[in-house]
DNA sequence: GCAAAAGTGTTAGAATTACACCCATGC
DNA sequence: GCATGGGTGTAATTCTAACACTTTTGC
């Protein structure tokens, strides 16, 4: 099996979202040259010779927020897409990566870098999307991953600072899912359930009000049972 | 954006699964080459230059399970693999796709490729895993899915023939979870689930006593609430 | 009849839901 | 005081878990 057969251009595509203004916006930036010009695209990069997946993924991360210090955050693998025409100029084999962060905010918007709500990027069909190549389809598949990973998982807190209060917490979920949750059902289970959350014994005032606990992110990996967004 | 740089190999390796006398068993081949020969592998192939990845893994479980026609089966993406130094021969880019498939048998055994027990290949440490390259870790990842998805999917009919009783669907369950569940609450979560089964209005009497219904996979792509593997 | 597997009923406990209500701060 | 959000109590309902019991076949 000679290894200069059937190569490909392998490729990190990053779905980096967070949450901005009571949205969930993800980071796309402007083509410049065709195929696409003009349209947004995922923030992407070849990979390198000596990287692996996952840290060409950090380093375009860290590019395409174009932030000095990268906040709070969460990668992991989405998907792979290697449909033979999805690049016009030759095959190229995807990994697309979800990337959940904090402390994003419009002054790093440029003519050309942006966030943008998702919401506006997925409401066209797919023939009218302003997405260049197939990355509608990509952005679908991780909004879908995040909004199941909600449930399950402590996940939800890399869209917060380091610390946050179960009211930022749950505006979260209520954003990301679309939902309106009960503040008092959410924060019995959210502190009832072991590993969401981790006591900092800090309040704050920030949220107005009576103080708030402060949290950390628990260390648990899945929870059972689940939050619903169910109903 | 010169596409001819940075390319790699890409190849799709396949975690095909299915439960033969009471385990969860893995196709594999005897590598006959080095590196890691006499070592074994997953199925794998390079991508051609026409075949999208899904199909590659449908055409790669037809040659590896070696049957004329492939039986039911489920095929989806895994994960992707990209370490640099994955394969010692070069960079070598796998995209693994887990199959769960029903009517294996021991028959299709040969002295290079047979359907071996998950647990025999897990249960060595990483350092004397009997699998070639990473083969062990994407297996793992493969099974720790197949788990997984066997609580909020009808997933686990597809490790059943194209019909099926309660029993036979449950006692997927008891294997691939490796645990015992309670014969007549399963029946009850089973059928009153919407979507897991679908009726057939026959019956079998091929598991013994009193003849049980025969169900197909229903339609349901997820179900809340999930069944429970915990306690 | 007897063994074996299918399937139903029942009950205690756990989890979810929908609220009423009190608490601690800023103004 | 009063508005605002934080947090607890509680009762109705639904879901789960454990297990007694009945049904329908083969032998």
């Amino acid at each position: 099996m000679p290894l200069d057969t059937a190569t490909a251009a392998v490729a990190v595509d990053l779905v980096a979202l967070t949450i901005l203004d009571d949205e969930l916006c993800v980071r796309v930036a402007k083509r410049q040259t065709p195929p696409f010009r003009d349209h947004w695209a995922l923030p992407s990069r070849l990979i390198s010779e000596e990287e692996d997946l996952f840290a060409t993924a950090e380093l375009e991360l860290a590019r395409a927020t174009g932030l000095a210090e990268l906040p709070v955050h969460h990668i992991e693998q989405l998907a792979a897409y290697g449909d033979p025409r999805r690049d016009p100029r030759g095959r190229v084999v995807s990994i697309a990566y979800l990337a959940l962060v904090a402390g994003a905010s419009t002054w790093t918007h440029t003519p050309s870098r942006r966030w943008a709500a998702v919401s506006d990027l997925l409401e066209q069909p797919a023939a009218a999307s302003p997405l260049a190549f197939d990355h509608r389809e990509i952005l679908a598949d991780g909004v879908a991953r995040t909004r199941a990973k909600l449930e399950y998982t402590p996940l939800a807190g890399a869209f917060c600072p380091e610390t946050f209060t179960v009211s930022e917490l749950r505006h979260v979920y209520e954003v990301v899912w679309g939902v309106h949750l009960d503040p008092r059902n959410f924060h019995r289970k959210a502190t009832s359930t072991p590993g969401f959350l981790a006591p900092t014994g800090s309040k704050t005032t920030r949220d107005g009000g009576r103080p708030a606990e402060l949290y950390r992110t628990g260390d648990a990996l899945t929870f059972h049972p689940p939050l619903t967004r169910h109903i």
